[in-house]
RNA sequence: GGAGCAGUGGCUGAGCGGCUGAAAGCGACGGUCUUGAAAACCGUUAUACCCUUUGGGUAUCGGGGGUUCGAAUCCCUCCUGCUCCGCCA
């Protein structure tokens, strides 16, 4: 979210930002239900304050000036009302609209429409070149038998797959490497709730959004209509899919309130299964007030994560590269208010991914985000793109965002600053440290061999009992 | 799932219709004292917004709604936590 002061003194920044990032938000409207409602406001505390006046003489009086005064008091609470009615509707408007206003981007980022704008930084290792005709990483994982696209969409549909044997060893291989590196670097390993509720997905900038890629469930049947099962078991101890999107509380009132989660409805309880433990590492401390000496917060949690992919069909179909359900460690700096230290962690996570990188030995390329592929929190993204043989190209792997106090503003998360003795609000960044098993579709068919098996990269093969190579089974 | 109890400032905890933005203690900060530190003593110490020159005002005691001239205090409702019983692991 936006400081509305920020919006006030220059309205046009926010404009364009918006337009850099293809996002639409109405400014102009936001400005003028903003006036309205100070307007109203002002009118409203210059009643308040008659009518306390006006009560603290109650207890020392009677009679005639006492009804007198009772008068007055009446007349003013119906106008009270009036005026209150006037500006609600504006304030939940205005609420909403205010989470839909885009972070602009900084000044080092590039112009562009979309991803295919994104601007190249650098490259990194070497492309290999093969001696062999080269298989995929579908090709090699069947005849491995360790990737079993086939049952996986036979059990869990589209998108769907298993990991067996040294695959399912490997892909855990790869994610505990990452969050070994993570921990020698001082960041905290967590591991944390994957079913977040609605304030979270918000806080963090998701929702609203992103509703459409989440998947959302009603913790239990109350609020879903009641269908007899085919079975005779009980459905409450499984989580049932909820339709539509979070509700906003039409006629209650926002005031005094710095976060936005009480002006929105939660009937059902619904909750969202996370798409990155971005969401809960971000939320850890959601509404606290930290204490400086606690900053910078590093965090690497390990989570299963959940992406419906609505809007991608027939988009990335191929192997494991778009699917629903992955495994993912992801990095989270929680810092000071200042920019020069959020850039500052901007580069370390950046580096860290890096070295995760160099050190599995995936030639790849960092490119800077263009303004149209950033997200609406976002005021600067990197992506790390591995080379993957069968696509033939760089594909996005990481992401490494930096939010400034967008989400912390959203989440009301502060802390004190010692200087100043304000609370100011926290700068938040993250990035992948690594997403498995789309870092599987390089490892495999970089590290093939001409007779179909694949070399372990060495970094991992302590974490699979020294294994060298990944062959096919005997017959 | 059943029964009961509770949610107050950075923390502990009093208040239970107007004198309470809120006692007291802890913590933190500033000062006196000291060669320095500790102790002791004195003082300061929530947040947001509005008007403004000093200054003033409004709102906030889990969220929302209500009763009342007036609510932290009474009523309704939701949320969260704790205890006991049951169920499952």
């Amino acid at each position: 979210m936006i400081d509305i002061k920020l919006i006030r003194e220059n309205p046009e920044r926010f404009k364009k930002a918006a337009m850099d990032k293809r996002i639409d938000v109405d400014i102009d409207r936001l400005r003028s239900l903003d006036d309205t409602i100070k307007k109203g406001k002002q009118i409203l505390q210059d009643i308040a304050t008659e009518k306390n006046r006006l009560g603290k003489l109650i207890p020392k009086t009677s009679g005639l000036e006492k009804a007198t005064i009772l008068e007055k008091l009446s007349i003013l609470k119906e106008e009270e009302k009036v005026q209150n009615q006037g500006i609600l509707g504006c304030e939940t408007e205005l609420a909403r609209l205010m989470l839909l206003v885009a972070q602009p981007a900084d000044d080092d980022v590039p112009y562009g429409k979309d991803d295919t704008e994104n601007v190249e930084l650098r490259r990194e290792g070497q492309v290999r070149k093969f001696d062999f005709k080269p298989k995929d990483h579908v090709q090699l994982g069947v005849e491995l038998d360790i990737i079993d696209i086939e049952r996986g969409v036979k059990l869990a549909g589209s998108r769907s797959y298993f990991l067996k044997g040294d695959g399912a060893r490997l892909h855990w291989a790869v994610l505990q490497f990452a969050m070994d590196v993570m921990i020698a670097r001082g960041y905290t390993p967590m591991s944390v709730p994957l079913l977040m509720k609605d304030e979270a997905m918000r806080g963090t900038g998701y929702y609203p959004g992103s509703e459409e890629q989440t998947y959302r469930t009603y913790p239990d049947e109350t609020n879903i209509e009641k269908k007899e099962e085919v079975t005779t078991s009980s459905t409450s101890q499984t989580y049932l899919m909820a339709e539509g999107q979070p509700v906003l509380k039409e006629g209650e009132a926002i005031r005094n309130k710095s976060t936005v989660s009480s002006i929105f409805d939660d009937p059902g309880g619904k909750i969202n299964f996370v798409g990155t433990a971005e969401v809960p590492l971000t939320a850890y401390r959601m509404e606290e007030i930290l204490e400086e000496k606690e900053l910078p917060i590093k965090f690497a949690g390990m989570s299963t994560c959940f992406r419906r992919e609505a809007g991608a069909a027939g988009k990335d179909t191929y192997g494991l590269y778009r699917i629903h359900q992955f495994d993912k460690v992801e990095q989270v700096v929680i810092c000071k208010n200042s920019v020069e230290e959020s850039n500052k962690y901007h580069e370390e996570i950046l580096s860290n991914s890096e070295v995760v990188m160099r050190a599995l030995e995936v030639p790849y390329r960092v490119v800077v985000v263009c303004t149209g592929d950033l997200g609406r929190g976002q005021a600067k993204k990197y992506d790390i793109e591995a080379w993957m043989p069968s696509r033939n190209n760089y594909c996005e792997t990481h992401s490494a965002s930096k939010f400034y106090e967008f989400q912390a503003r959203r989440m009301n998360l502060r802390y004190k600053d010692s200087a100043t003795k304000k609370n100011l609000f926290c700068h938040t960044l993250n990035n992948t440290v690594i997403a498995s098993p789309r870092i599987l579709i390089p490892i495999l068919e970089l590290y093939q061999n001409a007779d179909g098996s694949v070399t372990i990269p060495k970094v991992l093969r302590p974490y699979m009992s020294d294994k060298e190579k990944i062959a096919k089974h005997k017959q």
